[in-house]
Formats: structure tokens, C-alpha cells, sequence
DNA sequence: TAAAGAAAGAGTCTGAATGACTCTAAGTAA
DNA sequence: TTACTTAGAGTCATTCAGACTCTTTCTTTA
């Protein structure tokens, strides 16, 4: 294979993007996810929204290829980056055999802390993850593969408080659980749960500022017995 | 991204492989999980055993190219065949950047009736899957995360009928379990486990020519409800 | 032909986890 | 001081999984 570069010229392309999701309140109030998207500057979808990304270059790994790219286009430093699936269709490229790209996709996962930072311009936007446009290539249906997994993942593992700052109470952490898995909760029962799964600690602070009894301030665990 | 050709010619190329799981019975008539390795005939590697697997070809789907090469590479046309993960360290290559290769690897399960039809040869052989020798690029680590992939799969979805015959007893399944998991288990919450999932329905026969009252045989539901 | 052996298959018991629910504590706002 | 709101502790009933027992139905062997 050390020839291969001759033989593998009809090769496609590689690209990596990264699907982002963020939870930030709406209109009523309530928490919903939200997605950064980039405006494409060339054919083919010129003009159309896409997913940040690019071409993989021959010294990179593809986890830094989609922080880099990230930070590059977004100005997002995610904490949470995992691998979500390749898409490579051959005709996912609009048609054109010529254009082909496969992508291997990544999500990342920003808390309200870091979200804050993104870059907003023309060609950087913040959607509603339920209620996008008519996006580039195949992704409208990549940005519902990943969420389907988020719904499926906050179900057996402890990424959910990747979508808060350091510190949390546990209502927050549970309005979180609720926008995602889009049904309510019951406190008490939440609260059992979480505090015997040993995912989350006590700060021993509260928060103040509350127009009631002021709640306990949590922080993650340590990533010991972390579920992939 | 017309153009794009031109400006990714530093992209590494892009290889689709699949790592075949199947169990059969070892020396000592307990089943254990083997796997297909072929011998590599060119470098870097040349001579090492390495999974099945080619290049992408422009006009293939990436599902499409790895049951091609499987066809092609062992005679195998598994009916259970999902992307794993995309493997594209730089230095997975043997630390010549010019080599560089992204595998986007699948894996397939292959029940006992369609592994018999196994070509082997000197260069395509079976393995088992926890005594391998060393492998080319990072295939070792590749099987690894097949076979993790494989024991959490098998707690919470139906794949376990994927090794077996297409009618099978209750024992027989629990073999499988128990050859995956690598642990015992009940034969009565077994049973009890297994027909309240509706995972599995009765053919109306029975085995015949054991030793032992005869066995109900069961067939695999047609999947409805299938969990991804 | 009878007894022994083996696995099939049904059923029991117990403890842990979960959903629905109640009650009290501790703050703010009027 | 009273009303209101959420925090946080606790109860009850149901479901489910592991450990275990017992009976059934076949083959093998005496």
C-alpha cells in the first residue's frame, strides 16, 4: 500500500464535521436545543447552511481536525467531542459523483458557560435543532442521527451536565434531562436518582438569588466509571 | 467544493474494512468468538495478518464496498453488517505519513450456516478472537472495540440470533450469551428473560436425537422493534 | 421393564429499582 | 404575619432480576 496514493487517486474525499448542540431558553422560557451552523462560500449548496468542517489534512487526527475546524469557524472549544458516524453515500453530495465526500461527523456537547463564547456573524448562525432549514448535502439527517443518540445516551450515561457551567442544581440539571428527552420529570424521583448514581457531588454552596428556599449548588464526579 | 479535488490532494486516502465475528466451538466444546484475518501482500505490513477490507471505491456506499470486499476477500455475505467506528490516527500507518489511511470499519456477525461457506487459504485464515498474533496497522485495537461493541450490544439488543442457525433452541441462544458475556448464566431467568422480550417465537418443532427430553425450536421475530 | 441421568420448562421467593404520591423545610413577596 | 414557591425527605405499590426448587419428558443403562 505504500504505492496506494496512485491506485487510490478515485478515492473520494474526506471532510469532518462536527454537529453541535447547546441548550438555551426560548421564548417561554424553557430550555431548547440550539445548533451553530456556517454559511457555505462555494458550490456545490453555495449559500446554503451547513455544518462547520473541512477537509482533513494528512497530519491530522480526525478528533483535533474537528476541534480545530471548530474552534477555526465557531470560536467553540467544546469539552465534550465524540465520534458519531461516517456519511458517505455517493450521493449525498448533491448529485455529482465528482464532489463526493464522505464525513466522518463528530458531536460535541457545550455548556451554557462556553456557549457564550461563540462567534455570531453573516455566515456563523445559531438554529433551533427542531426547526432548521433545508441545510447542505445530508445535513439536516445528520443533525437528527445525533439527536437521536443524545436522547439515547442521557439515558444510560452522565453527559447531561455537559450542557451546564461547572456548577448546578439539581433543577437545572433536570430541566436539562427534560428539554432533551422532551417529557417532565418528577423531582423527587429525579433527585433519587441522580444522587445514587454518584454522578454528582455536592459543591457545599447554594444559590442565592432565588425567590424561594435556595437550592444546593452540585458539581460532576470526576470521570470514574464513566460509560462510553 | 467544486473544486475541491485539486485542494484536498493532501487528504489521506480512505479504506472501508470489517471486522467478521463468529463463534464456534473450541478444543473443549464451549463456543467461543473467531474471526477471518487475511494475509497482507503488500507493504507497509506485507506478510502480517490484517481484517478484510480495500479501498473506496467513488461509485461504492461505504456499506456496499464492505460486503463487496468481504465477498470477494472470504466468500462471506453476512446478514448482519454496521458501521463500527473510523479509525484515522496519523500514525497508524507504522509512522509513514505518506501511507496514511482512514478505515472507516464495519463489523458483521455471521451465523454458524453462513460461516461454513467460509473461503480459506493460505492467505485468508480464522482466529480466535482473544488469541490473536499481531496485526497489521491497528487492527488489534479495532478488534478490541469490536468485541466491546459486541458485549454491551448484546445486553440490550437482539443481535445474539445473528450466530446462530435460522431456528435455534433456547439453550442454544443462551450459549451464545453466555460466549460473549463470558459468564454463566440461569437457564430458567434465561428463558424467562428471552420470551417475555418477544425477541424470539416458537417454530412448533422440536430437536430431535438429544439425549434429553427434546427441545422446543424457536425462530427469531421478524424485527419489529428492533433497537438500534 | 425398571431405574438412573439429564436437560426442559414451570414456578416461588426476595431484594432492588422505579413511578406516583405526600409531607415538611426554608426561603421570598405582599 | 401570611401566602406562595420550590427544595428536599420520605412512603407505598409495582415491576424486574437473581437465586432457587420442583416436575416433566426424553435417553441410556442395568
Amino acid at each position: 500500500m505504500s504505492q496506494a496514493k496512485a491506485s487510490f487517486a478515485e478515492t473520494p474525499t474526506l471532510a469532518v464535521s462536527t454537529v453541535i448542540l447547546t441548550l438555551r431558553p426560548n421564548d417561554s422560557g424553557s430550555l431548547q436545543l440550539a445548533t451553530p451552523l456556517v454559511r457555505r462560500i462555494r458550490a456545490p449548496f453555495e449559500g446554503q447552511w451547513a455544518l462547520p468542517g473541512g477537509p482533513l489534512n494528512t497530519n491530522e487526527d480526525l478528533a483535533t481536525s474537528a476541534s480545530h475546524t471548530l474552534r477555526d469557524t465557531t470560536g467553540l472549544e467544546p469539552r465534550y467531542l465524540e465520534q458519531l458516524y461516517a456519511f458517505g453515500s455517493v450521493d449525498r453530495s448533491g448529485g455529482h459523483i465528482a464532489d463526493r465526500v464522505v464525513s466522518i461527523v463528530y458531536w460535541a456537547l457545550v455548556g451554557a458557560d462556553e456557549a457564550e463564547r461563540a462567534i455570531e456573524s453573516q455566515n456563523v448562525q445559531w438554529f433551533w435543532a427542531d426547526d432548521l432549514p433545508a441545510l447542505a448535502f445530508d445535513h439536516n439527517e445528520i443533525i437528527q442521527y445525533a439527536l437521536g443518540r443524545l436522547r439515547n445516551k442521557i439515558e444510560y450515561s452522565r453527559i447531561a451536565h455537559e450542557f451546564l457551567s461547572p456548577t448546578f442544581t439539581l433543577a437545572q440539571l433536570r430541566e436539562v434531562y427534560e428539554a432533551v428527552l422532551g417529557r417532565e420529570l418528577d423531582p423527587g424521583n429525579f433527585r433519587r436518582m441522580v444522587e445514587s448514581s454518584g454522578s454528582v457531588e455536592e459543591t457545599g454552596e447554594r444559590l442565592a438569588g432565588t425567590r424561594h428556599r435556595p437550592p444546593k449548588l452540585y458539581r460532576a464526579t470526576t470521570t470514574a466509571g464513566e460509560t462510553k
